[in-house]
DNA sequence: CTGAAAGCGCTAACAC
DNA sequence: GTGTTAGCGCTTTCAG
């Protein structure tokens, strides 16, 4: 089969309309006044040609890709999932196009990011320690860069948003402790000061605020927070701590992993043990019982996170945003207080 | 602040190492001999000046932009989510990079892909009939086409995945039926006729086949295959045919939204209804009970059709692949003709 | 073994 | 209002 395949240049259309190549990129650009007759005539013979200018050669002016990069852990995470279904929504209206990249392999992703011109990239999960570099050379090569607010990195060149996932650690707490519960778990996927995360330390500050001894589990190297290994961090909790009333998890994949194992072992929920989450993903509303969770709203922060990214782009402008998470009601805390009464 | 990037070329790193441009392509290309000596000089600029080549001028020397476009009605769907990850891993190994595009509009999307001259397309979710003119536009202007089964178009110069849903129907209908099920629904998410799946076809020739009555309930206009549709259709089911045993989803979110929903509603499962779906996401292992399903090994799927997409851009193949759902054993399918005997 | 020069499709001065 | 021309960063003949 042979590749014979006739790229539709401007120069053509410019032939078929008898006009110049400039005054075609005039009237497909609105870049200066095009007498009504002949633009009707470049119209037509676009439509005619089926023509479709190409993206790489004005990128090659200095124009943009209109690509933005989204840098994913896992798209299998659904949190994450929901994220960039909205991103890119929001995105394709403006004629933006988004590359999907998973692990946060920077090492690997960084250069090809460069070569590509890519115009931003949104790092949606932690950046490690030892790749602030590729960000720094993201930075020099002109690529926007977005990041959650763990990175505290060249703060006055990359653009923010903080999830407040601590802040929403800290109320998991208190509800917990107002509740009635002093056994109150943690189920953290960080290794323990990995600096890339707050809720582990606002949740150890927290249970000493409160005079609660704290029930941490960490892995010893940071893991991925899925539902797997919310069941395996459950099962050494459990052998740790037996008697422990309320967990919470990291985010709600750990959550509904660890309540998935304690049903599967037999206990009630939340008779026996309480679960709080952390994200609000549409799964914790479809779970029996329906866990207690804190909800992000990933279609807001997603259509919050393209306008960022966009004036990043357009207006180089660099911004610190707060998204804030939503308390959402579940069963799957238990009132102790309330039964002691 | 300034943007003042300054863009390393292949002419500054010429310099740098003393010898003409084409040199460094050369030795960057491997497109032909060159000496030690200099190869090494030119290795080290590179180095020094962290270069990386400009995508975008290799295209335009009609090299491909190793960009690859996959279409998914909603990445917010777990199989396709596990898809696009399996992908993307294969895929980044060899340098290519994803562009996911949501919704399926292709009037939306075709265009720019053929502006950003991505190399390939995977349609993951179903063509729509009045969009067919967009995948020819894609076959005219160079871009490989890669679908799933439904799409009959075009059949020599596209390749396709058979994911062999229709057949798992088949099986699904055949398992209850021996297992002593005769009021078996199918809860469909296309519009009856649309053309674009066999699940529902088979499963009616499979009911008549056994000489039982079909139980179908399919949407007016075709609806996504979500969770909350499943609940939906199963609603629906109940109001038209109360006394049924057995609900065949047409994949595992509407197996699991109706299954949810008829636990909320006191069922017992599998004791009064049973359920099987069509996928194998990894949800279906975590619900309680266990969904039985047929399993389409969504990494495995991944790898091959990065492996046909390579191919095809690469060495102009064109294929059909079949690749086999496999049943995967739940806790959701109640055996009554056991029990009878 | 290495260089020079043309050209990919487009934009942006600069002319007329 | 419209045309001419010079690049953007790269590959690729064609010459040494």
């Amino acid at each position: 089969m042979e590749n014979v395949v006739l790229k539709i240049s401007r120069n053509m259309i410019a032939k078929e309309a008898g006009v110049t190549p400039t005054t075609v990129s005039c009237v497909l650009n609105n870049t200066r006044p095009v007498s009504q007759k002949v633009r009707q005539r470049v119209m037509e013979a676009v439509e005619r040609l089926n023509y479709v200018p190409d993206v790489m050669a004005r990128a090659m002016q200095g124009k943009g890709t209109k690509q933005i990069a989204v840098m994913v852990d896992s798209i299998k995470n659904p949190f994450l999932a929901e994220l960039v279904y909205s991103i890119e929504e929001a995105g394709i209206k403006k004629g933006f196009f988004f590359n999907i990249c998973g692990k946060m392999d920077l090492k690997k992703y960084i250069p090809n990011i460069i070569a590509r011109k890519i115009d931003a990239v949104y790092f949606c999960s932690e950046i490690k320690n030892d790749e602030v570099q590729y960000v720094r050379q993201l930075l020099d090569n002109g690529v926007k860069v977005l990041t959650g607010s763990h990175f505290s990195h060249f703060t006055d060149e990359i653009s923010r948003i903080d999830m407040a996932t601590g802040v929403a650690m800290g109320k998991a707490v208190r509800l917990l402790y107002e509740r009635g519960h002093t056994k109150i778990a943690c189920l953290n996927t960080f290794r323990v000061d990995s600096g890339l995360d707050s809720r582990l330390d606002v949740y150890l500050q927290e249970m000493k605020a409160l005079g609660l001894e704290p029930i941490a589990i960490s892995p010893e190297h940071t893991i991925s927070a899925t539902i797997e290994n919310g069941k395996i961090l459950f099962e050494e909790l459990l052998r740790k701590y037996p008697d422990v009333t309320a967990v919470i998890g990291l985010n709600d994949l750990v959550a509904l992993g660890a309540m998935n194992e304690a049903m599967r072992r037999g206990f009630r929920v939340p008779e026996d043990i309480s679960f709080i989450g952390i994200d609000g993903i549409e799964l914790s509303r479809l779970v029996v019982p329906q866990l207690t969770t804190f909800w992000s709203n990933a279609k807001a922060l997603g259509q919050k996170a393209f306008e960022i990214l966009y004036n990043m782009i357009e207006n180089n402008e660099v911004v610190s945003f707060n998204h804030d998470m939503v308390y959402l009601e579940g069963e799957t805390v238990r009132d102790l207080r309330k039964e002691k009464i």
